[in-house]
DNA sequence: CTGTTAGCGCTTTCAT
DNA sequence: ATGAAAGCGCTAACAG
């Protein structure tokens, strides 16, 4: 039989409000009691029951965080930000795969619902209003990690990414290249990625910008794809949308018997761990992926506290990294 | 105010018991009035609050899981394979880091205890006496994922570390190699890796085995390393210990003008995406690392149900991954 | 500063 | 097949 409140109660000879009392420091006990009620605690070994406690207080201090992937390291990355910033605060986090699936991602709402969670954490390619609507309907506070809201109707963390597109293309130019490659996913498939797209765009003016298409952006349908276009195109530089695109450039780059940075220069997005795992080392945009968790979590915790919040918005800094590939 | 299961009883005109008979399939409600609740729950929107139904019943549906760091790619990949089995048996998982420090990992036992998980699952480097000492005390299932317990007491899922050891070796000295290193961390960083090493080195009989020390096993200082003692000794062949380790051999190798495999082969352990997005593509001994997660999970589900289990300890098979690095 | 007393929303006997 | 009622272990008024 476990130790409760009530047992240590009656070993401290107080009643269980006063316990609970000097548990939560919710008021002034007495040094002396409070040492006895202490005293007693260690005695039984007493752990006190969240979920007990979750269901007299409302307030499981619990996160639901959900997320495509945990196994993509940018994601993986971003959780481990979140985890830390919570474990701080006292939360711990429960944390779930959508595969960016509308569907699965409104009933995993329900069970954070169902779970109490105090809040949650949402990271999705495209926000869809059914998803919204599934926030509304389960009343929790939402903060958006690395996920465009065009209608900003929910707080979130994210980086310039229309920006970022810009400047990309922009540091390529600058290097006086010329045909430029923007090697991303399919159109629709992340909004992040259709957001630095369409900056790229822009900072091109009327100059050709060279998409090429990989459906979900792995490596592998990079590869392949890549190195048909680059035959057709005399291309001299690549944007990739992430670290695993980039890489796959620069490797049918020189599967092709090219050089890099010679014959083609290379920029990608996110800098993760593999960005100076490849030869060439990559130059990067590099996003503050375990900041966007570790922000998040933050701005989620004013929230739950009412503490006062500036900017229910933030938008992080990118910055470009330049190392061999360019 | 939330709808509670007080409300669907009302609603449907029976009472909370049978309310719950039918949320939970404990007894046999007649189809009528099983339909009147179901429609009462519809038409509410009625959500069972899944923190007092684990008061009252003293199950949470929630697991544990509590590994050394989550950002890294092993890591995320086995955990993703929990997860996806915890979903499957509507369990749910709370994840946290320990950075594989002993006091830090038994007191997010101790969290575990208080929020009243059904089970743990549990990765850690160096598995110690007092994290035992935490799980019995805590009274909570415990199934070990991809961690050495060398006196096998708890329930665990991992390979053949030693067997594998040997097999790295025995492949590399088949291809007629002769000075082989062995790359890894320090002694004591990790279990695991030490029992490779302990394999490989029975492989080697009576022929040296160069182990090159690399701290906790990071990219940057195995680069050095393996580079300073490249110099001084004329190795044809290397053993890493991770991917990471693994890649960068095979670009310290690079930078020294050398050639994998013409003159110095390489083969690691894990099999992560890192393995094929180097050139060469790195010849790896596989771990099924999300089968290590989906397995410890659904053996913890056995034990969580009483199901009869034919193994408390179970191996799952490693195998080469035969690439262009060798 | 401390004790008493209702619940929190559900599961689970025990009756009927 | 269904209902009544007693908790599960804790927090949070409300008294005093």
């Amino acid at each position: 039989m476990p130790v409760t409140i009530y047992d240590v109660a009656r070993e401290a000879k107080v009643s269980m409000a006063t316990v609970s009392r000097v548990i939560n420091g919710t008021a002034v006990v007495k040094d002396d009691t409070k040492k006895r009620v202490l005293d007693a605690i260690s005695r039984l070994g007493y752990r006190p029951n969240a979920v007990a406690r979750g269901l007299a207080s409302k307030r499981t201090r619990t996160i639901g965080v959900i997320v495509p992937d945990v196994s993509a390291a940018f994601v993986a990355e971003m959780v481990r930000g979140i985890e830390d910033i919570a474990n701080m605060y006292d939360y711990n986090i429960i944390l779930v795969n959508s595969d960016a699936q509308v569907e699965r991602e409104v009933s995993l709402v329900g069970t954070m619902w169902e779970k109490q969670v105090d809040g949650i954490i949402y990271m999705t390619n495209v926000l869809s209003s059914q998803e919204i609507d599934a926030f509304e309907e389960a009343q929790i506070p939402v903060v958006l990690c690395a996920t465009e809201d065009p209608e900003r109707r929910i707080p979130s963390v994210n980086i310039d990414n229309y920006r970022a597109g810009r400047d990309a293309v922009h540091f390529l130019l600058e290097k006086s290249c010329k045909r430029i490659g923007f090697v991303t996913t399919d159109e629709g498939e992340s909004v992040v990625a259709d957001r630095r797209l369409q900056g790229a765009r822009n900072r091109m003016r009327d100059m050709d910008l060279h998409v090429i298409r990989t459906g979900k952006g792995r490596y592998e349908v990079a590869l392949s794809k890549v190195r048909e276009y680059i035959e057709s195109q005399e291309l001299d530089a690549i944007v990739a949308a992430s670290d695993e695109l980039g890489l796959a450039a620069i490797h049918a780059i020189q599967d092709m018997g090219k050089r890099v940075p010679e014959d083609v220069k290379v920029i990608a997005f996110d800098n993760t761990r593999l960005a100076t795992m490849v030869r060439p080392e990559m130059t990067v945009i590099a996003q503050p992926m375990y900041d966007f968790g570790a922000v998040s979590m933050r701005l989620l915790t004013k929230l739950l506290q009412d503490e006062p919040v500036e900017n229910y918005s933030v938008t992080l800094l990118h910055n470009i990294v330049e190392r061999q590939s360019t």
